[in-house]
DNA sequence: CTTGACCTTAGAGTTTACTCTAAGCTTATA
DNA sequence: TATAAGCTTAGAGTAAACTCTAAGGTCAAG
Protein backbone atom coordinates (compact mmCIF):
# COMPACT_ATOMS: atom_id res chain seq x y z
CA UNK A 1 0.00 0.00 0.00
CA UNK A 2 1.49 3.40 -1.27
CA UNK A 3 0.86 6.65 0.26
CA UNK A 4 -0.10 9.55 -2.11
CA UNK A 5 3.45 10.84 -2.14
CA UNK A 6 5.02 7.44 -2.82
CA UNK A 7 2.07 6.74 -6.00
CA UNK A 8 2.90 10.30 -6.94
CA UNK A 9 6.50 9.83 -7.54
CA UNK A 10 5.65 5.84 -9.04
CA UNK A 11 3.11 7.69 -11.59
CA UNK A 12 5.28 10.87 -12.20
CA UNK A 13 1.91 12.66 -11.03
CA UNK A 14 1.55 14.86 -8.62
CA UNK A 15 0.02 14.42 -5.33
CA UNK A 16 -1.75 17.56 -6.05
CA UNK A 17 -2.78 16.02 -9.50
CA UNK A 18 -4.10 12.85 -7.98
CA UNK A 19 -5.96 14.33 -5.51
CA UNK A 20 -7.29 16.66 -8.34
CA UNK A 21 -8.12 13.23 -10.33
CA UNK A 22 -10.18 12.44 -7.41
CA UNK A 23 -12.31 15.08 -7.24
CA UNK A 24 -13.10 13.82 -10.64
CA UNK A 25 -13.48 10.42 -10.11
CA UNK A 26 -10.50 9.13 -11.89
CA UNK A 27 -8.21 7.58 -8.97
CA UNK A 28 -9.72 6.41 -5.76
CA UNK A 29 -7.70 5.35 -2.61
CA UNK A 30 -8.81 1.86 -1.81
CA UNK A 31 -8.42 2.91 1.62
CA UNK A 32 -7.98 5.58 4.41
CA UNK A 33 -5.64 5.33 7.42
CA UNK A 34 -7.29 6.34 10.35
CA UNK A 35 -5.92 9.52 10.14
CA UNK A 36 -7.31 9.84 6.70
CA UNK A 37 -4.18 9.18 5.10
CA UNK A 38 -5.16 7.46 1.31
CA UNK A 39 -3.43 4.34 0.57
CA UNK A 40 -3.10 3.14 -2.60
CA UNK A 41 -3.47 -0.97 -3.71
CA UNK A 42 -1.58 -2.21 -6.66
CA UNK A 43 -5.12 -2.13 -8.55
CA UNK A 44 -4.61 1.28 -8.08
CA UNK A 45 -1.52 2.40 -9.16
CA UNK A 46 -2.68 0.47 -12.63
CA UNK A 47 -4.90 2.74 -12.82
CA UNK A 48 -3.20 5.95 -11.78
CA UNK A 49 -1.19 4.57 -14.78
CA UNK A 50 -4.12 4.34 -17.06
CA UNK A 51 -5.39 7.55 -16.27
CA UNK A 52 -1.84 8.67 -16.68
CA UNK A 53 -1.73 7.00 -20.77
CA UNK A 54 -5.09 8.05 -21.37
CA UNK A 55 -4.16 11.85 -20.64
CA UNK A 56 -0.78 11.76 -22.95
CA UNK A 57 -2.73 10.29 -26.03
CA UNK A 58 -4.73 13.35 -25.84
CA UNK A 59 -8.34 12.16 -24.12
CA UNK A 60 -9.68 15.01 -21.86
CA UNK A 61 -10.45 13.99 -18.12
CA UNK A 62 -14.16 13.74 -18.91
CA UNK A 63 -12.99 11.59 -21.95
CA UNK A 64 -10.80 9.45 -19.25
CA UNK A 65 -13.49 9.23 -16.55
CA UNK A 66 -15.61 7.79 -19.62
CA UNK A 67 -13.03 5.38 -20.51
CA UNK A 68 -12.71 4.29 -16.61
CA UNK A 69 -16.46 3.36 -17.01
CA UNK A 70 -15.93 1.38 -19.56
CA UNK A 71 -12.64 -0.18 -18.30
CA UNK A 72 -14.30 -1.52 -14.73
CA UNK A 73 -17.90 -2.87 -16.28
CA UNK A 74 -16.29 -4.14 -19.89
CA UNK A 75 -18.48 -6.53 -20.67
CA UNK A 76 -21.42 -4.15 -20.66
CA UNK A 77 -19.45 -2.27 -23.74
CA UNK A 78 -18.47 -2.42 -26.76
CA UNK A 79 -15.52 -1.73 -28.77
CA UNK A 80 -17.35 0.62 -30.60
CA UNK A 81 -18.06 2.56 -27.03
CA UNK A 82 -14.14 3.05 -27.13
CA UNK A 83 -13.55 3.36 -31.01
CA UNK A 84 -15.99 6.36 -30.73
CA UNK A 85 -14.43 8.32 -28.42
CA UNK A 86 -10.99 7.67 -29.79
CA UNK A 87 -12.39 8.40 -33.56
CA UNK A 88 -13.39 12.15 -31.91
CA UNK A 89 -10.24 12.66 -29.92
CA UNK A 90 -8.35 11.72 -33.50
CA UNK A 91 -10.66 14.33 -35.11
CA UNK A 92 -10.33 17.02 -32.78
CA UNK A 93 -6.42 16.41 -32.63
CA UNK A 94 -6.59 16.41 -37.00
CA UNK A 95 -8.25 19.84 -36.47
CA UNK A 96 -5.77 21.40 -34.08
CA UNK A 97 -3.01 19.94 -36.29
CA UNK A 98 -4.24 21.74 -39.24
CA UNK A 99 -5.12 24.89 -38.28
CA UNK A 100 -1.62 24.75 -36.32
CA UNK A 101 0.49 23.95 -39.58
CA UNK A 102 -1.55 26.74 -41.21
CA UNK A 103 0.11 29.25 -38.42
CA UNK A 104 3.39 27.07 -39.20
CA UNK A 105 3.97 28.19 -42.88
CA UNK A 106 2.28 31.46 -42.47
CA UNK A 107 4.73 31.87 -39.40
CA UNK A 108 7.71 30.37 -41.94
CA UNK A 109 6.61 32.67 -44.51
CA UNK A 110 7.05 35.97 -42.48
CA UNK A 111 10.43 34.97 -41.10
CA UNK A 112 11.38 34.09 -44.41
CA UNK A 113 10.58 37.71 -45.28
CA UNK A 114 12.14 39.54 -43.01
CA UNK A 115 16.27 39.06 -42.51
CA UNK A 116 15.52 40.12 -39.02
CA UNK A 117 18.51 42.45 -38.35
CA UNK A 118 19.24 45.84 -36.37
CA UNK A 119 17.75 48.43 -39.24
CA UNK A 120 14.94 49.79 -38.47
CA UNK A 121 11.14 48.18 -38.48
CA UNK A 122 10.31 51.11 -40.75
CA UNK A 123 9.88 48.61 -43.59
CA UNK A 124 10.08 45.58 -41.38
CA UNK A 125 8.19 42.74 -44.21
CA UNK A 126 6.47 41.25 -41.40
CA UNK A 127 5.32 44.33 -39.73
CA UNK A 128 3.62 45.27 -43.64
CA UNK A 129 2.73 41.63 -44.23
CA UNK A 130 0.46 41.82 -40.85
CA UNK A 131 -0.70 44.93 -41.45
CA UNK A 132 -1.96 44.15 -45.10
CA UNK A 133 -4.28 41.25 -44.02
CA UNK A 134 -4.95 40.41 -47.75
CA UNK A 135 -2.13 39.57 -48.01
CA UNK A 136 -1.67 36.93 -45.68
CA UNK A 137 -5.10 35.46 -46.47
CA UNK A 138 -4.44 35.41 -49.97
CA UNK A 139 -3.70 31.72 -51.68
CA UNK A 140 0.22 32.88 -52.26
CA UNK A 141 0.32 33.25 -48.63
CA UNK A 142 -1.92 31.06 -46.41
CA UNK A 143 -2.95 27.57 -48.04
CA UNK B 1 -16.74 56.85 -38.53
CA UNK B 2 -18.09 53.50 -37.41
CA UNK B 3 -20.16 52.35 -34.66
CA UNK B 4 -18.79 49.19 -32.28
CA UNK B 5 -20.99 47.05 -34.05
CA UNK B 6 -20.34 48.29 -37.92
CA UNK B 7 -16.73 47.95 -36.73
CA UNK B 8 -17.47 43.75 -36.02
CA UNK B 9 -19.43 43.32 -38.78
CA UNK B 10 -16.49 44.72 -40.80
CA UNK B 11 -14.26 42.97 -39.18
CA UNK B 12 -15.84 39.81 -38.00
CA UNK B 13 -15.24 40.34 -34.81
CA UNK B 14 -17.82 40.43 -32.34
CA UNK B 15 -18.56 43.92 -30.27
CA UNK B 16 -17.81 41.89 -27.12
CA UNK B 17 -14.60 41.13 -28.10
CA UNK B 18 -13.24 44.44 -29.42
CA UNK B 19 -14.40 45.78 -26.03
CA UNK B 20 -12.51 43.09 -24.86
CA UNK B 21 -9.67 44.01 -27.12
CA UNK B 22 -10.07 47.76 -25.95
CA UNK B 23 -9.54 46.49 -21.92
CA UNK B 24 -6.62 44.68 -23.30
CA UNK B 25 -5.04 48.17 -25.51
CA UNK B 26 -5.26 46.39 -28.67
CA UNK B 27 -7.91 48.28 -29.76
CA UNK B 28 -9.04 52.14 -28.79
CA UNK B 29 -11.82 53.88 -30.31
CA UNK B 30 -10.70 57.59 -32.10
CA UNK B 31 -13.57 59.24 -30.79
CA UNK B 32 -16.77 58.93 -28.34
CA UNK B 33 -20.22 60.54 -29.27
CA UNK B 34 -21.57 62.48 -26.32
CA UNK B 35 -23.38 59.86 -25.08
CA UNK B 36 -20.47 57.55 -24.56
CA UNK B 37 -20.51 55.63 -28.22
CA UNK B 38 -17.64 54.46 -29.72
CA UNK B 39 -16.49 55.57 -33.10
CA UNK B 40 -13.94 54.57 -35.17
CA UNK B 41 -11.84 55.61 -38.38
CA UNK B 42 -10.68 54.34 -41.00
CA UNK B 43 -7.36 53.76 -38.93
CA UNK B 44 -8.83 51.91 -36.28
CA UNK B 45 -10.46 49.86 -38.56
CA UNK B 46 -6.76 48.70 -40.29
CA UNK B 47 -5.66 48.42 -36.65
CA UNK B 48 -8.35 45.84 -35.81
CA UNK B 49 -7.64 44.23 -38.69
CA UNK B 50 -4.15 43.91 -38.42
CA UNK B 51 -4.93 42.64 -34.44
CA UNK B 52 -7.21 39.97 -36.26
CA UNK B 53 -4.67 39.06 -38.47
CA UNK B 54 -1.78 38.96 -35.69
CA UNK B 55 -4.60 36.99 -33.82
CA UNK B 56 -4.72 34.26 -36.56
CA UNK B 57 -1.40 34.14 -37.66
CA UNK B 58 -1.27 32.40 -33.31
CA UNK B 59 0.24 35.51 -31.85
CA UNK B 60 -1.17 35.80 -28.15
CA UNK B 61 -3.08 38.71 -27.33
CA UNK B 62 -0.18 39.69 -25.07
CA UNK B 63 2.37 39.47 -28.66
CA UNK B 64 0.08 41.62 -30.36
CA UNK B 65 -0.40 44.48 -27.95
CA UNK B 66 3.79 43.95 -28.07
CA UNK B 67 3.56 44.15 -31.88
CA UNK B 68 1.34 47.28 -32.19
CA UNK B 69 3.54 48.92 -29.72
CA UNK B 70 5.88 48.38 -32.28
CA UNK B 71 3.61 49.39 -35.30
CA UNK B 72 3.04 52.53 -33.87
CA UNK B 73 6.70 53.46 -33.04
CA UNK B 74 8.41 51.65 -36.28
CA UNK B 75 11.01 53.93 -36.28
CA UNK B 76 12.29 53.13 -32.55
CA UNK B 77 12.25 49.45 -33.62
CA UNK B 78 14.48 47.07 -35.11
CA UNK B 79 13.33 44.21 -37.83
CA UNK B 80 15.01 41.92 -35.03
CA UNK B 81 12.17 43.06 -32.00
CA UNK B 82 9.91 41.76 -35.10
CA UNK B 83 11.53 38.98 -35.80
CA UNK B 84 11.96 37.90 -32.06
CA UNK B 85 8.66 37.36 -31.26
CA UNK B 86 7.97 35.60 -34.25
CA UNK B 87 10.49 33.09 -34.05
CA UNK B 88 8.86 32.24 -30.52
CA UNK B 89 5.91 31.71 -31.31
CA UNK B 90 7.12 29.26 -34.14
CA UNK B 91 9.08 27.41 -31.80
CA UNK B 92 5.62 27.28 -29.66
CA UNK B 93 3.58 26.16 -32.47
CA UNK B 94 6.18 23.61 -33.41
CA UNK B 95 5.87 21.96 -29.88
CA UNK B 96 2.22 22.24 -30.12
CA UNK B 97 2.16 20.68 -33.70
CA UNK B 98 4.66 17.91 -32.49
CA UNK B 99 3.16 16.96 -29.86
CA UNK B 100 -0.51 16.70 -31.79
CA UNK B 101 1.73 14.47 -34.17
CA UNK B 102 2.59 11.96 -31.44
CA UNK B 103 -1.19 12.16 -29.85
CA UNK B 104 -2.53 11.53 -34.20
CA UNK B 105 -0.34 8.68 -34.40
CA UNK B 106 -0.88 7.13 -31.45
CA UNK B 107 -4.58 7.37 -31.69
CA UNK B 108 -4.59 6.15 -35.24
CA UNK B 109 -2.41 3.17 -33.94
CA UNK B 110 -5.10 2.35 -31.05
CA UNK B 111 -7.94 2.84 -34.05
CA UNK B 112 -5.95 0.41 -36.49
CA UNK B 113 -6.02 -2.13 -33.51
CA UNK B 114 -10.14 -2.54 -32.88
CA UNK B 115 -12.52 -3.29 -35.29
CA UNK B 116 -15.16 -0.98 -33.49
CA UNK B 117 -17.55 -3.48 -33.61
CA UNK B 118 -20.77 -4.49 -31.10
CA UNK B 119 -19.01 -7.34 -29.60
CA UNK B 120 -17.93 -6.72 -25.87
CA UNK B 121 -15.20 -4.37 -25.07
CA UNK B 122 -13.76 -7.80 -22.68
CA UNK B 123 -10.64 -7.96 -25.10
CA UNK B 124 -10.98 -4.80 -26.48
CA UNK B 125 -7.41 -3.98 -27.90
CA UNK B 126 -7.73 0.05 -26.70
CA UNK B 127 -8.28 -0.40 -23.56
CA UNK B 128 -5.55 -3.12 -23.25
CA UNK B 129 -3.56 -1.09 -24.89
CA UNK B 130 -4.00 2.29 -22.47
CA UNK B 131 -3.78 -0.26 -19.50
CA UNK B 132 -0.37 -1.63 -20.78
CA UNK B 133 1.35 1.61 -20.77
CA UNK B 134 4.88 0.69 -21.84
CA UNK B 135 3.27 -0.44 -25.01
CA UNK B 136 2.12 2.71 -25.56
CA UNK B 137 5.30 4.12 -25.16
CA UNK B 138 7.19 1.80 -26.53
CA UNK B 139 9.17 3.02 -29.59
CA UNK B 140 7.65 0.66 -32.09
CA UNK B 141 4.09 2.64 -30.64
CA UNK B 142 5.11 6.31 -29.60
CA UNK B 143 7.87 7.67 -32.07
C1' DC C 1 10.53 13.96 22.75
C1' DT C 2 11.67 16.64 18.89
C1' DT C 3 12.40 17.44 14.22
C1' DG C 4 11.25 17.36 9.51
C1' DA C 5 8.96 15.30 5.93
C1' DC C 6 4.57 14.12 4.68
C1' DC C 7 -0.33 14.07 5.08
C1' DT C 8 -5.29 16.32 5.54
C1' DT C 9 -9.16 19.73 3.92
C1' DA C 10 -11.84 23.33 1.61
C1' DG C 11 -11.44 26.54 -1.26
C1' DA C 12 -9.11 30.11 -3.93
C1' DG C 13 -5.96 31.24 -7.76
C1' DT C 14 -3.85 30.62 -12.56
C1' DT C 15 -3.96 30.94 -17.62
C1' DT C 16 -6.06 32.41 -22.07
C1' DA C 17 -9.45 34.43 -24.54
C1' DC C 18 -13.31 35.41 -24.61
C1' DT C 19 -18.59 35.56 -23.58
C1' DC C 20 -22.39 37.02 -21.27
C1' DT C 21 -25.50 39.62 -17.97
C1' DA C 22 -28.15 43.28 -16.00
C1' DA C 23 -29.94 47.57 -16.00
C1' DG C 24 -30.37 51.35 -18.37
C1' DC C 25 -29.50 55.05 -22.15
C1' DT C 26 -29.61 56.37 -27.43
C1' DT C 27 -30.93 56.54 -32.03
C1' DA C 28 -33.10 55.62 -36.39
C1' DT C 29 -37.34 54.41 -38.42
C1' DA C 30 -42.36 54.05 -39.15
C1' DT D 1 -44.19 59.20 -30.41
C1' DA D 2 -43.44 54.52 -29.99
C1' DT D 3 -40.72 50.71 -30.90
C1' DA D 4 -36.81 48.07 -31.92
C1' DA D 5 -32.20 47.79 -32.58
C1' DG D 6 -28.10 49.13 -30.82
C1' DC D 7 -25.13 51.22 -27.40
C1' DT D 8 -23.09 51.86 -22.36
C1' DT D 9 -20.79 49.92 -17.89
C1' DA D 10 -18.84 46.91 -14.32
C1' DG D 11 -18.31 42.74 -13.30
C1' DA D 12 -19.36 37.81 -13.34
C1' DG D 13 -19.13 33.39 -15.89
C1' DT D 14 -16.96 29.76 -18.98
C1' DA D 15 -13.68 26.22 -20.27
C1' DA D 16 -9.78 22.96 -18.98
C1' DA D 17 -6.57 21.26 -16.14
C1' DC D 18 -4.34 22.00 -12.90
C1' DT D 19 -1.75 24.49 -8.95
C1' DC D 20 -1.39 26.48 -4.72
C1' DT D 21 -2.55 28.11 0.10
C1' DA D 22 -3.55 28.04 4.91
C1' DA D 23 -3.89 25.87 9.01
C1' DG D 24 -3.22 22.02 11.09
C1' DG D 25 -2.61 16.69 12.03
C1' DT D 26 0.75 12.36 11.61
C1' DC D 27 4.70 9.57 11.62
C1' DA D 28 9.45 7.68 11.37
C1' DA D 29 14.07 8.53 12.77
C1' DG D 30 17.51 10.05 15.98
Amino acid sequence: MLKIGELASKTGLTAHTIRFYEKNGLINASERSDAGYRYYTEADVRQAEFVKTARKVGFSVDDVATLLSIRVDKSNHTCQDVTDITQRKLIDVNEKISELLSMQQTLEILLDSCGGGPESATHCSIMEALDASNALNARSFVQ
